[in-house]
This record gives C-alpha cells, sequence and structure tokens, in this order.
DNA sequence: GGAGGAAGTCAATGAGTGTTGACTTATTGG
DNA sequence: CCAATAAGTCAACACTCATTGACTTCCTCC
C-alpha cells in the first residue's frame, strides 16, 4: 500500500464524485448509481474497482469509506481549496490589526493583554502558514482559474 | 483546472519523485535525470509534461513548483501519514494527563490554572481532530500495511 | 572546429484505462 | 410463478500511458 495507489483511486472526476458521496454516508450499488447518473453498471463496477485502496464495504454490503478514504477526501479539499490559505492569513492578520486598535484607543490600561497574545498567534501561525505548509503570500501565476487567453 | 488534473499529476512513483525533488529547491532538466537515476530523457519528459499542472519553469528555465504544486505535496504528506492523527492524539492525551497529575501532587494551589487550559485545549483538539478531520480512534482495518494473508 | 553535454522531441510499442452493453444470479413484491 | 430490481461479471473496443531509443538543436570547452 503505497500513496501512489491512493491518488490512483482519486484522479478521475467520477471516482471523486463517489468519493464525495461516500463521505455522506455509506450508500448501496444501486442508490450510488443513481445518484450519479451513471447508466452503465458495469462502469460503476470498474471505478469502485480501482479504488479498493480506500473503499470498504461494511457488514450490510454498503460501501463506505476506510481512514485512507478519509484521508484521500481530505487531500481533495486541500488542492481544490490551495488558495485559501493566503486569503485566511491576511484575514487574520486584519483581524489581529483592528483589535489591536480597538484596545489601544479605548482600554489603554488593558493593551497589553491583548497585544501579546494576538503578536504571539500571528508569529505563530505565520510560521505554521509559511514554513510548515509553504504557502507563498504572493500568486506565482498558477492561481488564476479560467483565465481567458487571447 | 479542477483537481483531479492535479491528481493525475501525482498519481505515479516517479511523478511524486519529482514532486519531492522539486519541493527542495527548482532543478533543471539534466540534474532531475541525474538525481532520479532516469536513462531516457524522453521518460522524464513525458512525466513532466504530466506533471503541467503542478508545475512552472523560472526565469532561468529551472523547473519549479507552483502554489498548485505545494498543495499536491501537502495531499501526498496526508495520505502517506494518514495513521499520524490519531497517534498524535493519543501522545496528546497522554501529555495532558501527565501535566495534571503533576500539578495536583506538587502545586496544588496552581492547578487550576493548568486544569482549565489543558481541559480547554483537549475539547477543542478532540473536535478538530474527530469531527473536522474525521479520524476514527479504531483501525477500520484498512490501517495495517502489508498484511500477510494465508 | 569538433567533442560532448544539455534539453529536449518524436515514433513505436505493449500494457493499461474508460466505457458500453449484453449477460448472470439473487432477492422481493404482487 | 412472473416481473422487476439489485448487484454485479464479462468481452470487446478505442484510446491513453509508460517506456525505449534514436534524433535534433543549442551551447560550451579544449
Amino acid at each position: 500500500m503505497t500513496s501512489d495507489e491512493v491518488f490512483e483511486a482519486i484522479s478521475h472526476p467520477m471516482r471523486i464524485a463517489i468519493l464525495k458521496e461516500l463521505a455522506k454516508k455509506p450508500i448501496r450499488f444501486a442508490d450510488l448509481k443513481r445518484k450519479l447518473r451513471i447508466k452503465s453498471g458495469g462502469l460503476l463496477d470498474f471505478h469502485l474497482k480501482k479504488m479498493e485502496a480506500v473503499i470498504i464495504t461494511d457488514k450490510d454490503g454498503l460501501y463506505t469509506l476506510n481512514n485512507r478514504g478519509f484521508a484521500a477526501l481530505r487531500a481533495v479539499h486541500i488542492v481544490t481549496n490551495y488558495g485559501w490559505q493566503r486569503r485566511s492569513w491576511w484575514l487574520n492578520v486584519l483581524m489581529m490589526f483592528m483589535l489591536n486598535i480597538y484596545f489601544f484607543f479605548t482600554a489603554f490600561e488593558f493593551y497589553i493583554f491583548v497585544a501579546i497574545p494576538t503578536f504571539g498567534w500571528l508569529l505563530f501561525y505565520s510560521y505554521w502558514t509559511f514554513v510548515k505548509r509553504r504557502v507563498s503570500l504572493r500568486s506565482n501565476g498558477a492561481d488564476q482559474e479560467n483565465v481567458e487567453v487571447s
């Protein structure tokens, strides 16, 4: 069992759709077939077989994600929301900044109790975002989706 | 640009190796070829073309990961370490427990200042682990690698 | 100016993938 | 008992993938 087997299991749109459907709740073959509007039973069977690394059938015969399946789901989430981290960092900086401004002008005697935690949090969060998760603040040209090329 | 293009880019062992190599630093074609011990230039070219969604060539012509590439790297990390969350949760519980024990018996007057933060942290961390990340504490049979089948 | 490395491109080929539709086998309701 | 639904299996097919090795084009060093 290596990680590329898991990625193999999610490197097709239909298989990602199956993954998301199974994440909601365990489901039967025919229900899955109806839900995803797949005409051919053979086709669904083919894709389910490709996903063996991330799926188990429970005691009632329902298709269910295993731990690896939920890990794969998180992987899908990370990749589809890869722009999120940057935005969330800016939002955080803005919030911390406003909090500091507010306490500075309205309750200066408590300001130290706001400044230190917010500064500490921002330091830790920035380390986590930029060093551990290797997010870059400036887009490197790969972020724009559906860019019109003339 | 959809997420399955990214997973396509990392659903082969050689492409994951390339991804990890590029994560270290930008690199030239021939250096990458040497480093991964690939004999055929055509083969490396084939895989690099498959990875177009996650790679850019910088101003010096060096192959470099784009943001999507780093997101893919995190996805690889999550999938290869999918058992990590559970272990880390238990470790955390153990640490918090020992901290509580220690303060309870040696510095009971400060105990409240330890109990409340640790309890709060454990509550938050458990929510994050089990609800947000859908980690299950008990293995569902998909965790054992290389299980011998008789 | 020729050798040799860098950075590929390209055609060929066998293996694997995605899809269809026909077929099976078991279960259930009227 | 019959028809319908569930849950697949299987053969066939066109298409894509992974890999090889030969070839090109540019650059640099001796």
